[in-house]
DNA sequence: CCGATCTTTGACAACGGTTCTCAACAAGCG
DNA sequence: CGCTTGTTGAGAACCGTTGTCAAAGATCGG
């Protein structure tokens, strides 16, 4: 269980260090083909999981339930703004929420509590061009 | 589109009724079929959605992108802190939360601001049962 | 009631993202 | 180099969900 480095990881966190947005497996696939470092579509897919086995990438679920995958700047847990139609990304720090997701859930007796929280919304760029 | 009455749709929504907490189509299918009000699938999967639709159940994804549905006591807008072992659920209130969300997407120039917060945990009773 | 109309149903096929399979392949190592 | 063992990839399998379409039934004017 070494974790042999091979060309097809490298290419897939190459790959993810060009793109500032979320992702999805197929469409990072697509971009290794185009750029001619073709990578079969298993091996993303175990790429990505290891990734982000290895907190080394962020994942999302988009509202149709496909996952979509970023390699966020901070290491550290934190959140994200996305913008519905772009896909503009901003890492958000929450000491605020952090605190209240805990406290909520202890005062209900729950333990190994976990928190999804991500915020949608149309940034000023696509809200200017919508105009 | 009138929306007719049919004994389909009033045994998805009693069957909901009686449920406490986060169930899948697939779930409600099989108790469905268990107390002989037996239902299509397919006719169970368009009832749920026609009711989120109208706001009359909440939606939630499990971690394996599985959809759950449930009918909450409050109409309002609120979340959830879900126990991730028996689905025992309980209604979260955040006012908190909602002001650091607006806040938050606000300074960063994001309009139309929507947000996903659900809590997971463990409950007492599944954290004794476990033990 | 009765039949015309038009929505709803349900068995089954199709879909799409993800995971599995397994023989061929290639890191890493001495 | 050869060996060992983790890795790859084409295609099949999986599974929740949605589409198909003929048959069933809810609604309503007459
Ligand atoms: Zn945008
Ligand atoms: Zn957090
Ligand atoms: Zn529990
Ligand atoms: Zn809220």
């Amino acid at each position: 269980m070494a974790a042999r480095m091979t060309r097809q990881r490298t290419a897939v966190v190459e790959a993810l260090d060009e793109m500032a947005d979320f992702r999805s497996a197929q469409q990072l696939h697509e971009a290794l083909r185009a750029r001619g470092e073709s990578v079969g579509l298993a091996t993303v897919y175990r790429a990505l999981q290891a990734l982000a086995e290895a907190s080394e990438v962020d994942v999302l679920r988009a509202e149709d339930g496909e996952s979509l995958y970023r390699r966020c700047a901070r290491r550290e847990h934190h959140h994200h703004l996305v913008c519905r139609m772009c896909g503009r990304t901003v890492e958000i720090d929450g000491p605020t929420v952090e605190a209240w997701a805990s406290k909520v859930a202890a005062a209900q007796g729950f333990d190994d509590i976990e928190h999804t929280i991500e915020l949608w919304g149309t940034c000023a760029d696509c809200r200017a061009a919508a105009r």
